[in-house]
DNA sequence: GATCATCGGAGGAAAATCCTCCACTTACAT
DNA sequence: ATGTAAGTGGAGGATTTTCCTCCGATGATC
């Protein structure tokens, strides 16, 4: 809420800045974690150090923001796709497609202590988890999924697919997240009929995951 | 050549430690990249930082080592693979999972400065390289694997499934490289007729990144 | 039981990172 | 056009992390 009015009062060039930093952040987190340096990412923003801690007076403040971004995202995206595409099965792929696009896994399903702090986040937290969930839900009994597939795989696919691997972060020509996309894609189809080892984490799981680390 | 003379002359418990160094430095590595602090892997394999240090004198001694390791065992386990199993793509699975099971995609395949100083490693690495890449095109031509997919993949694959989420490497309870593979697999089968975006990175390219690397 | 390779970690040096502060710049209301 | 409040960048000191050596204690091996 905070940063919303705050967005709407900044001049112009300052809100651009915002928007550059958030953008470099996306990136920076997604490939070296939440533990990555400030600098790095005033650097990549194009914008000095000083003007990044203006905007974001501590690294818990940015990484909130951002996941308040990503969330806002992610539940627009899935809104949208429930309500425009034909069956959940198609939502489903558009939602991961865009998710990834979007770089919106960058932090990860799991980076509780900074997560649990806010309640609003944790809401709207789990109103895309609950989305998903029945959507996942409607299409297996569609018979559209795969058997054993749950929601937390569709959590995980978006953060294992989104992350380049170490080094090949700067080479952005020669990582194409969507290729493998597509081919887990093709993996999680109906047509697939061979069980899995292991399961997906469920829901629950994930919010006493949460309540695990670092607390 | 050195560090198995060496470690056939180590005394018993140093020949241990020697191990439990190499098998912490893998995961470290997985999950952090090789810049991680070797202080970290020690404290994991349960030695001194100064037992690592008398090991491995500096960063790059651990990194040929454990690539040297890595290459060794890809190496047999794919010359298995291919003599034991009946066609190409049954080798290339089997190959893909002991990878991932060994997580020898620990350095990925981009490491250049490192590796190109090693010429030994050099040569085993692009042995390795031509075998994946002579499989590879024998179960295309077998018609078993999809349309499209190069040897690049296959190594991209190894890497992106073994690479734990970022916050969810100490849960190892909750972290299945296995289910995932086995997603992926099914997408790489030729049942899949989809055309794919993008392209596989060929070995030719693999080597000319390795150059570009902070050469 | 003696010997000597090996171990572990304290601790100083070096590097990375954090974060404040302020002289300078710029958007925008008037 | 101009004044001015908002915004900017980055130098630099404080702090933290990481490196890596050194040496007294330990325990494997004969």
């Amino acid at each position: 809420m905070s940063e919303r009015e705050q967005g709407a009062r900044l001049r112009a060039d300052a809100r651009r800045n915002r928007e550059q930093v958030l953008a470099a952040a996306r990136d920076v987190f997604l490939e070296q974690g939440p533990d990555a340096p400030l600098d790095e990412i005033a650097r990549r923003a194009g914008v000095g150090i000083g003007t990044l801690y203006r905007r974001f007076p501590d690294r818990d403040s940015l990484v909130r923001d951002l996941m308040a971004d990503n969330m806002r995202r992610g539940l627009d995206e899935m809104r949208a796709a429930v309500a425009e595409e034909p069956d959940a099965w198609h939502a489903l792929v558009r939602f991961v497609r865009r998710m990834v696009e979007l770089r919106a896994g960058s932090l990860g399903p799991v980076l509780s202590d900074r997560i649990r702090a806010d309640p609003a986040l944790g809401a709207s937290r789990d109103e895309l988890v609950g989305l998903v969930e029945a959507t996942v839900e409607q299409a297996r009994a569609d018979g559209t999924l795969r058997e054993g597939i749950g929601m937390g795989d569709i959590s995980l696919l978006i953060v294992m697919i989104g992350r380049p691997p170490h080094g090949l972060a700067e080479l952005t020509s020669r990582w194409q997240p969507a290729r493998y996309l597509e081919i887990m894609l093709d993996g999680l189809a109906a047509t697939n009929t061979r069980p899995l080892p292991g399961r997906a984490i469920t829901a629950t799981e994930l919010r006493e995951l949460f309540r695990m680390m670092k607390g």
